[in-house]
DNA sequence: ATTTAGATCCTCT
DNA sequence: GAGGATCTAAATG
C-alpha cells in the first residue's frame, strides 16, 4: 500500500492531538521545475488556540498575518520572523478555530541534492533540523501561505508510520509566554538525530535518502 | 564544548 | 518603535 495524501479529516482535530500524529508522516514539496522534495516529520509543536499565550492567535487577535490560522484544517500557515526566516504550520481543528502545528524538523528523504544547494553547504544533518532550516531546504515561503494541503500540487503530507518512541517537551523559543512556556507541547521522535536541539554529528548517506 | 552577539525586516502597537 | 514560534559565526573557557 503506497503512502497516500492525508485528507482533511486527519487534520480536523485539536493541535495537541495532531502534533504527535504528524510524527512519521511525510512532507512532500514539488518545486516549479517538478523536482520532488520530501522528508519524514520528526519534530512538531502544538499551538493550541486563543488561550495559548505563545500562539500568534493568542487573545483571538486576528490580523492579516495569522489569517490562515482561521482557515479550514489542512491549510498551510507560513509566517516570517526574525527578519529573515520562514516557518511552516499545519492549520487544524475546526474552521475559524485558530489552532496549528508548527513543523520543526524532517529527516530528508527525496531531493537531498536540491536541499543541499538551497542550504548553502550546511551539514546533511542540519538540512531541515529546525523550522527555518526546514523552510529553506524545501523552498517554503510566503507564496505557500494559505495553501490547501489536501489539494495543492506543490505541498502536501502523506501517511506514514508512527515512530516507536515519542517524547514531549516544552516548546522552543517561547520563554515570554508565562506558564504556557512550560507546557509540554513539543513532540519528537526519540533518538532521531534530525530533531533540533540535539548535538550535530556526521551522518551517513544512502541512495534512498539519509539514514536514521 | 558552550555562550554570546549580530543579522535583518515584517508585523503589530 | 519594539520585538520576534531562528540561525550562524565568532568569542570564550
Amino acid at each position: 500500500m503506497p503512502d497516500q495524501r492525508l485528507p482533511r479529516d486527519f487534520f480536523a482535530i485539536p493541535a495537541a492531538d495532531l502534533a504527535p500524529n504528524l510524527l512519521g508522516t511525510r512532507l512532500v514539496r514539488i518545486l516549479d521545475d517538478a523536482t520532488r522534495l520530501s522528508g519524514v516529520i520528526v519534530e512538531t509543536e502544538a499551538y493550541v488556540g486563543v488561550n495559548d499565550r505563545a500562539s500568534h492567535a493568542f487573545n483571538a487577535r486576528r490580523t492579516p498575518r495569522n489569517e490562515a490560522m482561521y482557515a479550514d484544517a489542512g491549510t498551510a500557515y507560513v509566517y516570517f520572523t526574525y527578519g529573515m526566516h520562514w516557518c511552516f504550520n499545519v492549520v487544524c481543528a475546526r474552521t475559524n478555530v485558530p489552532e496549528a502545528v508548527l513543523v520543526r524538523a524532517i529527516r530528508p528523504v527525496q531531493g537531498i541534492d536540491s536541499m543541499r544547494t538551497r542550504r548553502g553547504g550546511a551539514p546533511d544533518l542540519d538540512l531541515a533540523r529546525g523550522p527555518a532550516r526546514l523552510c529553506q531546504a524545501l523552498a517554503i515561503d510566503r507564496a505557500l501561505n494559505a495553501a490547501d494541503l489536501t489539494s495543492s500540487d506543490r505541498l502536501w503530507i502523506e501517511s506514514g508510520q508512527r515512530p516507536g518512541k515519542i517524547a514531549r517537551t516544552p516548546r522552543i523559543g517561547v520563554a515570554y509566554a508565562g506558564h504556557w512556556a512550560r507546557r509540554r507541547l513539543r513532540f519528537i521522535e526519540v533518538g532521531s538525530p534530525f530533531v533540533s536541539g540535539t548535538k550535530s554529528k556526521p551522518v551517513a548517506l544512502s541512495r534512498r535518502g539519509l539514514a536514521r
